[in-house]
DNA sequence: CTGAAAGCGCTAACAG
DNA sequence: CTGTTAGCGCTTTCAG
């Protein structure tokens, strides 16, 4: 038989309403009474129960404020879809969200959107925008009224987030390597490609990589900083390719996909070079078909939405914390057919 | 603001008892009155409240019995962990889970478990076990009954159960021959391994593997049947890689890995063919770490127990029929280092 | 064929 | 500090 409040209350000997008290931390029992109760959980292995929590939560829904990018950044509908589908899952179990879009641009836009959630009362928090002081400052405020606030995609570091849900992106690099190892057997140099250097986010790749290829005859001929931006990428990739001759291979850690894919077909190597990048987005898709890119490396963004909200939930109904500090999504290699 | 049956009941001037009996497909209801109801259901677009349901049916719980191959075959963990996860979710919402481990190589306790669960009046029915006429029938008396059955992992065609979830056999061929074009890419010929052509499912990775080769320089040598034993497979393998040498690679769609493995080893060819196989068994893992398995293509056996168990609750609890008859679970390429 | 009422387990507001 | 009570929305039994 599943035990109830209400069992435990008789076996303490109180009202329910006390039991409640205590299995929720709020104030007003006396300390020898909560410790009497405790035990009792203990001993029963009180577990509560979701319907009737939920439904008593239905009279004033548990609200989550979730704050993102513009609608119109192509990335981000899979992760809102992933926090859809959680959100459809949880439909009618005592909870509301509240859709906030700031611009990603501005750090005031995401700490303005924090503020507001605040304000009206929300109960939790997704944050799926950048990094930054001002950020953090924010985050840490809505911790301190006990507010959960949950990173995903990509985290504010040294914030009093509650947990942060995203990519491995130390692996991904592993995994590129592997891939590589692959294809290319014999004794081989590739470039690799990235941001920036200086960002922690932008090296761990670049780092897995080059972990990932020891022990092997791959050999890394230049790590290309690239900025993000078409003009650097295709430029620098162009000069690197045409000044030597015997590069086998390209990893795109980070950067601008379609500055790197026309430089290969500007220097003639289309399909001749093996290429790993990264996520798939239209360019992606197309250097895929052509036949330039072998192998794309995934991160579950669906996945990423659905468990940040889980956890968001399963904090704020059940009083579950999280288990990890960081949750890493699934990490996928993908080829056009598998898609 | 959300509408509530008895919003319903008022507008149509009956009680929530007679709402409730026309909504849940309940005989005793005038036709005049229930059609009435339903007009305004749709108009007010109603969605009953889960949790309400749930705490309202904890009195009796929803029963759902899972039947699956013994306990010790640890492909099936992977199964029962998604199984598991679904019910951690679905955890004091009204349900009730009873397994039954049957022996998967007697139809006959396929069978008599069903019949078990019919008995004890289980409302809904998990079938992960082999496909056989005398099971086909019970599924449908089950499904005659009223109890909806899910087959999982592999299907049991032409019964009326509701719907299958499990992999996309075909998918995973096509899959194998895209890598053997990124690993293989001037004319080849490899090896591609079954257990029984006669089997449609058996059929189905070859076929898919078939189509993914056209257009490529890659030529199928041989395909071989190997029955899922040990012997047969070394032995015919070994045969044909001693009296063929010019075999590039080998697709093993199915069968006895080990028995492959060892063939490649003994006629001296570990790692300097490509190799392709499926699932993660030791035996892969192994051989994948000596570097003569390059990939290996999964089949996420969690998310076939995760969805399973939710198609069926979401049936009984919320009434929605699943929207497709086929549930294909997310088919991977995996090397060691993205697990 | 239909209505009324009790209850699923928990929360919250109000007394005391 | 603690008990009581009235719901949350739906199902189910018992009358009528």
């Amino acid at each position: 038989m599943t035990v109830t409040i209400r069992q435990i209350a008789e076996k303490a000997g109180v009202s329910r309403g006390t039991v409640d008290r205590v299995l929720n931390g709020r104030s007003g029992v006396k300390p020898e009474v909560r410790e009497r109760i405790m035990e009792i959980v203990d001993e029963l292995q009180y577990v509560p129960n979701l319907a009737a929590k939920a439904l008593a939560f239905n009279k004033k829904p548990v609200r989550i404020g979730i704050v993102l990018p513009p609608r119109d950044i192509t990335f981000f509908e899979q992760i809102t879809s992933g926090i859809q589908a959680a959100a459809d899952e949880l439909q009618g179990l005592g909870i509301q969200l509240d859709y906030l879009y700031a611009d990603n641009r501005r750090v005031e836009a995401g700490a303005a959107a924090i503020r507001q959630l605040i304000d009206e009362g929300a109960s939790g928090i997704l944050y799926a925008m950048m990094d930054d002081d001002l950020i953090r400052a924010h985050i840490d405020e809505a911790a301190e009224l006990g507010i959960p606030v949950v990173t995903m995609n990509s985290d504010v570091e040294q914030s009093k987030r509650i947990c942060f849900v995203g990519q491995d992106l130390k692996k991904s690099g592993v995994i590129a390597a592997g891939l590589m190892r692959r294809m290319l057997r014999g004794p081989s140099r590739v470039l690799v490609i990235t941001s920036n250097l200086q960002f922690h986010a932008h090296r761990a790749r670049v780092s897995g990589f080059r972990e990932g290829i020891a022990g092997s005859r791959i050999h890394i001929e230049a790590v290309i900083e690239s900025f993000d931006r078409y003009e650097d990428t295709y430029n620098k990739v162009l000069m690197q390719l045409k000044s030597d001759s015997n590069v086998d291979g390209i990893y795109m850690a980070t950067g601008h996909i379609g500055g790197c894919l026309d430089a290969v077909r500007n220097a003639g190597l289309a399909g001749k070079l093996r290429f790993v990048c990264n996520d798939i987005i239209p360019e992606v898709e197309e250097g895929m078909k052509q036949g330039i890119i072998d192998f794309t490396i995934m991160q579950n963004p669906m996945q990423q939405g659905y468990r940040s909200l889980r956890i968001l939930y399963d904090l704020l109904l059940t009083g579950k914390r999280p288990d990890a500090e960081y949750y890493y999504t699934e990490t996928s290699i993908v080829i056009p057919e598998s898609l």
